[in-house]
DNA sequence: GAGGTAACTATTGATATAAGTAATAGACAATCC
DNA sequence: AGATTGTCTACCGACAATATCAATAGTTACTCC
């Protein structure tokens, strides 16, 4: 008899001693302190229902051993936290304190106070309230909710009230601090510098003469600075981070700032980073070299700093901007660490202003632009549109603005509810101005401004996304993108406040750069505060409402200028149109709503200069970016950025948030970190050739043209054949569907090119996060390493490195590589190089004017980088002496597969990914080609006739892509599609045979897969099974909600794991909870994120191997970057191939080698299965078996026995629930209990007494369906590969 | 050479997957077509074919066939399990050339331009216009998954002038579910009316002539709107129309006939309509516009058409206000008649601003994935 | 003033929409007696 | 509760149908005891 309740505390040794192994730290998150099965309360119905019911107020993941909380992800106490804030922030304290009533009482009094708090800290800080109300407000709250008590921030925000607001400060600080003395200890309150700010800290210890050591060390620095500044203090050049004039609200000030122009405003303002800049370079330049140094004094556009100087600039020509790169690369290298340092403290004034101020300097942009075309009169054609943004932009802002009094009156009015909502019936609905009620507060967050260039620039950035067609795009996203959008930006906002209120009055009084640094550094330290830093995020339908609103706006006041025909006098007449109009289209009999922009506007963004339509967050950095140390704080400075990409799921978040917290990701971190500390610049040369190419409009190599009209195919008559009208219709949509891919590709090229154009001659960085299961991406979407071949082409590393004999083997290598010619061994492939030394050289000299043999290899933009670093290399006396700035490729062969084949330990697999060394890379592929050719020729002796047909047509190219996807878990089908694709236009297979050989086909290929990787498939299977089992059981502590289907029980729990480096991977995969919400422009249908619904068991299933071998390969990659970091080298990665600079690859290689041995030393498949058991211990899983075996004749007669005992028919829940009182008898502390528990019969115990119960399993026909203790299955043996053998595998990465 | 009723189905059970209603009242079927006065429009058969698309066991087409005695009787049926019901051995004349059975899915195009090409029969376009085409009669049983879609297929045809259309004014006989024959028998201002229905009116006279008066079920739109019931039983078109319950429509001893074949009504989709669709053989003016301005006002079916102007494209606003009389532009869609949309087509084709591309091109399964980061490199 | 009800509104749930589908097989989820 | 019908078919980066109407739930207003 099986028992499942192994949970005796020898297990839970042997479980933890896989917390660690070989020599990596392995936390693993679970961490069970209890016994589950005691967690729900005393046995009895009385007690496990209550028990149920608090379970059921809040949400649960999917196990009780992770010990991770849930409260955080409790809906209602999200949407409470974001209006609640929303309220604070917009000043409508009424409803706020309304907010705060309802929420009382609803959770614990911790959180509670932390709400008062937040009340407390914004009312201090309207302007409205002096410092009398506030102190009332102090103690009136405490009074309404008598469980309230002050804790030392609601102290520290008084104080700070009574030092700014009092008329005689150090008396009124000294009369405070005496009055609290008894309440609270001093220290505690000046501990919370972020909520005090500087100034007031200071002025509180001036005040009482305390002493400074006593508080929080990490301030006592930035304190220090301070003291030592207020002797003597000069003049600060510090720019406050002010929102410019214009950006504020108010139309007054709006109107009139515009009308005069800001010109003024672009001149040069000589800043101090400016002028340190130059005079390092000064310094440095003057003694080496004249020129650089004259072109900077001339430097143009340098003068301005930051997001205006990336993108008001148009680096039209050498001369509009500083080419740092180039001034950088002429230094000695003792000059250049002092200049790239100068630089560093340069740019991360630059990338705070970028990220600050990027909407201002676009609509700066977008007025310019205006203003030249207004200056030009008479010349009608303008570039760009961006005057047409202007003003767009200028009337939408006053419709905001309109909308912002309705929601001032609101909030003046003290609305506390929908209800009371006054609204003019002539003018709008009640429910429209019910949506004001909600959505009011979160509007007012930004100015008019802000909001109005946030919601042009949202919808140009979609227009180039993929799926939208020439100028359309979904509604839904649109809507959503746009709230997502301003949410973004209050968050920026947020961040910059609570610097503010920090530093507020604090002057730098010394201009050292160490000072300046230092300040620098402590403002990221303070940028987040206690009170703001968890701010919950805007529920998804508040995101839909507000996006609506805003477009609706813009769609009103968005127009083009048109030429038409007049109907009436047939004369040509210059009118507008709008510029954007909503309407809905149909897919498949569903209506969906679209936004088209006019067809003028689409052209124009498929073409024409894009600058000054980026946000901020989507471009590299100037500076490293910050380094992660949480999962919500790193990468970008001023904009909020996570970790993972999560995918809405909550629980994934909250793992990650536990993780996180428990310092369980340092690794992961540290990875990442070394990763966006890699820094980049763009290729002059080849961003040059690209433009060239760009400019004729025609399309090159993957880039279409730019689309003129769409010209479909004439339309037949419409009495013809049905069947060729269909055709017709199919022809016509398969070129608006190219046509559509097409533009949204220039449009995505175009943003890259302006990127690259923006970004010339600076240094950047690509901070980078993961996706749910590991793996790393540049957080900037549109430019980065990851992308297209012209992306990689475009990028070089900033940093040179001379690359010495080996590294001009392997930049010949490279070469051979991004030709294709990748399959040859080492040698040969160098030989590629040297026999193309012609066609190198003609490539570098005369990219688009000679043979253009760069653009036959299927790479070309970088094949094209390579031929010119090869060429210069080869032209210098001594080549080796060559610095290089390439990145050079080491890609896994089938990386996939190699993880396979190391768990399993196969060594036939081991062979065919190169895991086992050999003079010569094996190619999967071609093996897998050579095997299916071998059976299909066998087939065709035997007389197989469709064998015949195919025989001689069996490629690698065939097969390739079904191997591959092979890993994926591609199934029969969709392999056939694949080969079906490949092989439909051999001519003499007839298109009614395409079917019945690529049917033949498939089955051959992945015969051949299975016997070749027989091992791997193993594994797979294996977590697959795990997989189906996890998805397919239910956990018996708690009561299953009531499954919609009654004979089957909804599955709750998803396949968690945790990486080797401590990363907890949860499955997303849930059914989703979706609802129409109503916006001003039409209803959307979105997800609910918070609503944890069963899992898609399917999806659970297929994804897992997959999911769980790419989580490896992220872990290997990371480990690499993290040895990599250790060494100092340049270190970039897309997944499975690692680039370094050439003369460091040998040492990458040994690194990543080394990494993926640690990694594979341990046997990870037993480890896992330890996890999951740990993890799902105590499941039921759900299976059915023989309707004819005993046990389910035996389960049949017990059920009828229990439907009796609860006159009605047995549930699986009430099945559940009587084994879960069994169970909490066996497991009770008094022995006549465990005795009872033990006699105790239940569907459970039945199965229980069955040693295979598995012989009983049954798919088909006659089947009951049980519930059977969950347990693994055993993990397929493991071969005798050793994994170390692959140090000296010169393929395994190549 | 009369057929017979095929062999007895009700101790026969057809395994198939094609989910159809099938009449199986023999007499039903008879007294509808007396009903129609059918042998009116087709005199003695002589110069009749019919068309039969998914017989099924051919009761239906047994009795067509009785009472018309078509020169040809073309049954398409793919349903290899319906096949033994309908070959030669099962009550239809050996070696009768009249009635021939093609295995082709009568789904495909392709099937009909096969008959012509192979000669099974030769169409000829009717000359006299005023009447119904006397030699080709379309009968189908549409009351699968996909019968509503190819009903609004071959609607679309009648609007084209193609496909059988093209010969004439083809009347079409047609089994439908309950759900399909409301949506194309609703009048202005019912519940049900839809784009379907107008398409029906503007090209076509169309009848119920077998319906279920089955009221217990009659809640959801999926059934016949019970004015429209009464319309046909005891209102202004009483006794046009046969009023059944549904088992006598089907067949009253299910117990013994396989489920799937013979499954009565279904809450869902209702029990099977026999319709009538006459072609009224109109050119419908400015088609294209006309299809883009039905499909677009029924988005907002319940609208008044002046607050909904904007679906008919950018600047709909500023161009039909003053163009169409006011009392049009308080109707919603719902409530309007096929005159009222051609008033609309009218102006909507006369307007310069108008959508260019009318078709609707929105296909979202290929979109996009060509600019693929990491497309597969194949070589 | 309590209780009850009518009248009304907000919220929730169900359903139609369009109109070539295309072949195959096998597992799994949903649905309907 | 069990057979039948319907869906889906490669991982991730990168999710997304909507208008309308009936029914229900929730409120307010008003009447009556």
């Amino acid at each position: 008899m099986l028992r499942i309740s192994c949970n005796s505390p020898a297990v839970r040794r042997a479980v933890s001693k896989y917390a660690f192994f070989g020599n990596l730290k392995n936390p693993i998150i679970l961490e069970v302190t209890k016994r589950w099965y005691s967690s729900t309360g005393s046995a009895g119905s009385i007690g496990t229902a209550r028990a149920v019911k608090a379970v059921e107020s809040h949400t649960t993941w999917s196990t009780p051993h992770d010990n991770v909380p849930t409260s955080l992800f409790n809906k209602s106490s999200m949407h409470f936290w974001s209006i609640f804030d929303a309220c604070l922030v917009a000043g409508q304290f009424e409803r706020a304190q309304n907010l705060l009533k309802g929420f009382h009482g609803t959770v614990s009094i911790d959180e509670f106070l932390k709400a008062s708090n937040l009340f407390f800290q914004k009312f201090e800080e309207s302007s409205k309230h002096d410092l009398e109300s506030i102190r009332r407000k102090f103690l009136t709250l405490p009074q309404e909710f008598p469980d309230l008590k002050l804790n030392p921030l609601s102290y520290a925000i008084l104080l700070k009230a009574t030092a700014q607001k009092s008329e005689f400060k150090n008396e009124a600080i000294r009369k405070f601090v005496s009055d609290i003395e008894d309440k609270v200890a001093i220290n505690d309150v000046l501990y919370n510098i972020d909520i005090l700010g500087i100034a007031c800290v200071k002025d509180v210890i001036k005040a009482c003469n305390l002493d400074p050591s006593a508080l929080r060390t990490e301030y006592q620095e930035i304190l220090n600075i301070e003291t030592e500044i207020d002797a003597k203090v000069i003049e600060s050049e510090f720019k406050e981070q002010e929102t410019p004039e214009t950006m504020k609200l108010g139309e007054e000030l709006q109107t009139e700032s515009l009308k005069k122009g800001d010109i003024a405003s672009l001149e040069s303002v000589d800043t101090f980073g400016m002028k340190t800049l130059r005079h390092t370079l000064i310094g440095l330049v003057a003694q080496q070299n004249p020129i650089v140094f004259d072109k900077f004094i001339q430097g143009k556009k340098l003068d301005k700093e930051g997001a205006d100087a990336i993108f008001i600039s148009d680096k039209h020509n050498d001369d509009d901007y500083v080419d740092f790169f180039q001034i950088s690369k002429n230094l000695s290298s003792e000059q250049r660490a002092e200049f790239d340092q100068v630089l560093e403290t340069f740019n991360s004034e630059r990338q705070n202003s970028i990220e600050s101020r990027a909407l201002y300097s676009a609509r700066q942009k977008w007025k310019n632009d205006f203003e030249k075309m207004k200056a030009a009169t008479g010349k009608i054609k303008v570039d760009g549109i961006n005057h047409l943004l202007w003003e767009w932009h200028e009337q939408m802002t006053p419709l905001i603005v309109e909308e912002l009094k309705k929601v001032q009156a609101m909030s003046d009015a003290n609305v506390t509810t929908k209800k009371s909502m006054v609204y003019d019936p002539e003018l709008e609905t009640r429910a429209q101005a019910g949506d004001r009620f909600d959505y009011g507060p979160y509007l007012t967050l930004l100015t008019p401004e802000k909001l109005s260039v946030i919601t042009i620039l949202e919808l140009l950035k979609l227009n180039s996304s993929n799926g939208a067609s020439e100028g359309v795009m979904r509604t839904a996203k649109a809507v959503l993108a746009v709230g997502k959008a301003v949410e973004m930006e209050y968050r920026s906002d947020q961040i910059l406040k609570d610097e503010k209120r920090v530093f507020n009055g604090v002057k730098l009084t010394k201009n050292s750069p160490e000072l300046r640094k230092m300040m620098t550094n402590a403002k990221f330290t303070f940028r987040e505060n206690e009170l703001t830093k968890q701010s919950a995020s805007w529920p998804t339908e508040m995101k839909a409402k507000i996006g609506s609103v805003l477009i609706s706006m813009l769609l009103h006041v968005a127009k083009v200028p048109v030429k038409g025909i007049d109907p009436e006098t047939q004369e040509e007449v210059q009118g507008t149109s709008p510029a954007i109009y909503h309407t809905y289209q149909y897919l498949a009999g569903s209506r969906i709503g679209v936004l088209k922009f006019h067809k003028i506007i689409a052209k124009k963004l498929s073409s024409e200069n894009m600058t000054g339509s980026i946000q901020p967050h989507h471009l590299p950095m100037l500076i490293k970016p910050k380094p992660w140390t949480s999962w919500n704080n790193g990468g970008y400075y001023m904009s909020k950025s996570y970790v993972m990409r999560t995918k809405e799921s909550p629980e994934q978040q909250a793992y990650l948030k536990e993780a996180s917290k428990r310092g369980a990701m340092n690794e992961v971190f540290e990875g990442l970190n070394v990763l966006g500390n890699t820094s980049w610049t763009i290729n002059k040369d080849i961003f040059k050739v690209v433009m060239q190419l760009w400019n004729t409009g025609k399309p090159f190599l993957d880039i279409p043209g730019i689309s003129d009209d769409v010209e479909l195919p004439t339309e037949p008559a419409r009495n013809v054949d049905p069947a060729i009208r269909r055709d017709w219709l199919r022809e016509c949509r398969a070129i608006v569907n190219r046509n559509q891919a097409d533009h949204s590709q220039r449009c995505d090229t175009n943003y890259k090119l302006e990127i690259a154009r923006a970004f010339l001659g600076e240094r950047l960085y690509f901070p980078h996060n993961m996706d749910f299961r590991g793996r790393a991406y540049p957080l900037s979407p549109h430019l980065n390493h990851l992308g297209s071949d012209l992306s990689r082409g475009l990028l070089m590393f900033w940093n040179g490195r001379e690359v010495g004999a080996r590294g001009f083997r392997w930049l010949k290598i490279q070469l051979a590589n991004v030709f294709g010619f990748d399959k040859a061994s080492f040698n040969d492939r160098e030989k590629f190089a040297d026999n193309h030394i012609k066609d190198i050289y003609d490539s570098a000299e005369k990219p688009l004017d000679g043979q253009k043999w760069w653009m036959t290899a299927d790479d070309p933009w970088q094949a094209l980088a390579v031929c010119m670093e090869l060429s210069k290399a080869y032209s210098m006396d001594d080549p080796t002496k060559f610095v290089s700035r390439l990145p050079i490729h080491q890609d896994g062969t089938c990386n996939g597969l190699q993880h396979y084949a190391a768990l399993g330990g196969d060594i036939e697999g081991a062979n065919q990914v190169n895991l086992i060394p050999s003079d010569k890379p094996q190619d999967i592929y071609s093996e897998v080609a050579n095997i299916v050719r071998a059976r299909i020729n066998n087939d065709f002796e035997n007389g197989n006739e469709t064998a015949a047909l195919i025989k001689d047509h069996i490629s690698r190219k065939v097969v390739k892509q079904t191997v591959m996807t092979n890993v994926y878990g591609v199934t029969f089908i969709g392999a056939r599609a694949q080969i079906a694709k490949q092989i439909k236009d051999l001519p003499h297979i007839g298109p009614e045979n395409i079917f019945i050989v690529a049917s033949y086909l498939t089955i051959n290929v992945f015969a051949a897969v299975r016997s070749l990787f027989h091992a791997a498939h193993l594994i797979q299977d294996w977590l697959g099974e795990c997989a189906k089992m996890i998805s397919k059981a239910v956990r018996i502590d708690i009561t299953n909600r009531v499954a919609k289907n009654g004979n089957r029980p909804d599955f709750m729990s998803s396949v968690i794991w945790t990486t080797p480096l401590g990363l907890p991977i949860v499955q997303p995969y849930r059914d989703f909870l979706k609802k129409q919400i109503s916006t001003n422009l039409q209803t959307v249908y979105i997800t609910d994120p918070y609503a944890l619904e069963p899992v898609k068991s399917r999806k659970q299933v297929s994804a897992f191997p997959p999911n769980y071998i790419h989580s490896l390969d992220a872990t290997h990659m990371l480990m690499s970057a993290i040895e990599c970091g250790k060494k100092n080298l340049s270190f970039a990665a897309v997944h499975d191939s690692y680039w370094t600079h050439a003369a460091d690859v040998d040492d990458m290689n040994s690194i990543l080698r080394d990494a993926f041995i640690r990694l594979h030393e341990v046997d990870l498949v037993t480890k896992l299965k330890t996890e999951f058991d740990r993890r799902y211990e105590g499941f039921l899983h759900f299976v059915t078996i023989d309707k004819n075996s005993e046990p389910a004749k035996r389960i049949i007669e017990h059920r009828k026995l229990h439907s009796k005992q609860l006159g009605k028919s047995v549930s699986v829940a009430d099945e559940i629930e009587e084994e879960r009182r069994r169970r909490s008898m066996l497991n009770s502390s008094k022995p006549s209990e465990r005795k009872l528990g033990d006699s105790m019969v239940t569907s459970v115990s039945i199965i229980e007494e069955y040693d295979n119960i598995e012989q009983f399993y049954l798919k088909k026909k006659i089947q009951k369906s049980v519930f059977v203790p969950l347990k693994f299955p055993e993990v397929p043996p493991k071969g005798e590969f050793d994994v170390h053998l692959l140090r000296d595998s010169p393929y395994f990465f190549s | 050479m009369s057929w017979k009723l095929p062999v007895d189905i009700a101790t026969t059970a057809v395994k198939s997957r094609l989910s159809r209603l099938n009449p199986t009242n023999y007499e039903l079927c008879e007294k509808a077509i007396d009903l129609m006065n059918l042998q009116n429009d087709y005199g003695d058969g002589r110069d009749l074919t019919i068309i039969d698309a998914y017989p099924s066991m051919g009761i239906w087409s047994s009795a067509l066939n009785r009472k018309l005695n078509p020169s040809k009787h073309i049954l398409l049926e793919p349903g290899r399990s319906y096949h033994k019901f309908l070959e030669s051995k099962s009550g239809i004349p050996a070696g009768s050339e009249a009635i021939k059975l093609v295995r082709d899915d009568p789904f495909r195009w392709g099937t009909f331009t096969e008959l012509v090409s192979q000669g099974l029969y030769q169409p000829t376009a009717q000359n006299d216009m005023s009447k119904i085409n006397p030699n080709i009669l379309f009968t189908a049983n549409f009351t699968h998954p996909q019968g509503e879609q190819l009903c609004a297929q071959y609607l679309n045809c009648m609007w084209n002038h193609s496909w059988l259309f093209q010969y004439g004014r083809v009347r079409m006989l047609l089994w439908v579910r309950e759900s399909t024959a409301a949506k194309m028998l609703a009048r202005p201002g019912e519940r049900a009316r839809s784009r379907f229905a107008v398409q029906c009116d503007a090209v076509s006279r169309i009848k119920p002539r077998v319906i279920s008066n089955n009221t217990s079920l009659k809640t959801s739109i999926a059934n016949l709107n019970l004015s429209t019931i009464e319309r046909f039983t005891t209102g202004e078109d009483a006794g046009q129309c046969l009023s059944v319950e549904d088992n006598l429509i089907v067949h009253s001893e299910k117990k013994k006939i396989s489920t799937s074949t013979v499954t009565a009504s279904s809450s869902k989709t209702g029990s099977p309509v026999l319709l009538q669709i006459d072609p009224t053989g109109i050119n419908v003016p400015h088609l294209d516009c006309f299809e883009f301005v039905i499909r677009q006002l029924f988005i907002f079916r319940g609208k008044p058409l002046r607050d909904s102007l904007l679906v008919l494209g950018a600047g709909a606003g500023d161009w039909f206000p003053s163009r169409l009389p006011a009392d049009l532009l308080d109707k919603p869609p719902k409530d309007m008649e096929v005159s009222h949309f051609m008033t609309i087509t009218e102006v909507f084709a006369k307007w310069p601003f108008k959508p260019e591309i009318l078709h609707d091109f929105y296909d979202e399964q290929e979109a996009g994935m060509t600019a693929a980061p990491y497309s597969v490199n194949i070589n």
